[in-house]
DNA sequence: TTGCAATACCTAAGACTCTTAGGTATGTTC
DNA sequence: GAACATACCTAAGAGTCTTAGGTATTGCAA
């Protein structure tokens, strides 16, 4: 019988497809091996098992995400920033709804993780500067604006958003919300 | 053997109990059926099985958040009002993580959910309407700030501030710049 | 009080998880 | 070509939820 050629980081790219495909529920190492073409226990060859899978994954989406918001961020201040970013943001998440499900679940005692998540907030204080929000201020900035966006995507994503009146509208006028807001805390 | 007298009320209480004790991931019908000195095949004498529980924990708990919030918004207007219920939005969200991580969850395809997570929704356009916002607008507004407190709550839940800058003082001043925006767009 | 009906609870068993232990065979390196 | 590293395997155990079917308790009715 042939070998299926496996290293980490094919095992975890194959398990952020599957969880985007079928949702972070549906990641299990069975499923998993199934789709690799393996039996369940050859991938404790290269991942330490299913929580050490899910904790890879967090930091490979929180790069993703990092690379995303960063790369909407070049060459754009103020508002204009803000925008680009937060469209980036919500469409990243929407894209890879597994791994974004992944970061949303927290590993907030890793280390690796912590460092990941922060590359995405780094980006966000890059916004405030350019605001001139500087200090405790930008933390509160970045807080404010972590807290909506994630709250409207995981609300939008769940079906949190009933009412029958336009989401993009929504979204961008709570945009705007926050860019008035950020131009007030100056 | 005398029976334990369960009913689903007192399971479904039991489940809310051992969710905010232990966590979600740690609510399983054998943790439960322990709790209650009952082996778990008994408990699908008063509910459908793990998922109905779950369905029955979130109603439970977004009836709960809404008696919370419907109390703090009697007999306040506008900021005065949205201070108070986001407040309570949050302290009751401390207080139940179990609970509120079952809201989380989402149940879009289910009735009775959607109608429960209404209750809460229906508090919040009160507020709305204090501040003068009708229609489309307090559609947008609803979503805004809902978006921004669930955020604020769950990133917080999970360690998502890492920063050592005073959290309350994120809080206040993310409601404010809600207050503020809630203004502004009347 | 006695008998019957409802049902609360049980055990047994199956299908599904993750995970560990230990064996086999493939690929690579000397 | 031989030895070694390791990728993958099977087997097995401890969990999970769930269904099927049996027992015994409870409450109601005569």
């Amino acid at each position: 019988m042939p070998r299926a050629g496996l290293d980490a980081e094919l095992v975890v790219r194959a398990a952020a497809e599957l969880a985007d495909a079928e949702g972070l529920d549906h990641l299990t190492l069975a499923a998993l091996a199934q789709r690799l073409g393996v039996r369940s226990p050859s991938l404790y060859a290269h991942v330490g098992g299913l929580p050490d899978l899910r904790l890879r994954l967090a930091i490979d989406a929180c790069d993703g995400l990092r690379d995303a918001v960063a790369d909407a961020a070049l060459g754009r201040t103020e508002g204009d920033a803000l925008r680009a970013v937060l469209d980036a943001y919500r469409e990243w998440a929407r894209a890879h709804p597994g791994r974004y499900a992944t970061i949303a679940h927290g590993f907030a005692d890793h280390p690796e993780a912590i460092a990941a998540a922060q590359g995405v907030v780094e980006v966000l204080f890059a916004v405030m500067r350019s605001y001139g929000l500087e200090g405790e201020d930008s933390v509160h900035g970045v807080r404010a604006v972590r807290s909506a966006v994630h709250g409207f995507i995981t609300l939008q994503e769940r079906g949190g958003f009933q009412i029958p009146v336009d989401l993009e509208q929504s979204w961008e006028r709570m945009v705007e919300m926050l860019d008035r807001g950020l131009r007030q805390d100056r």
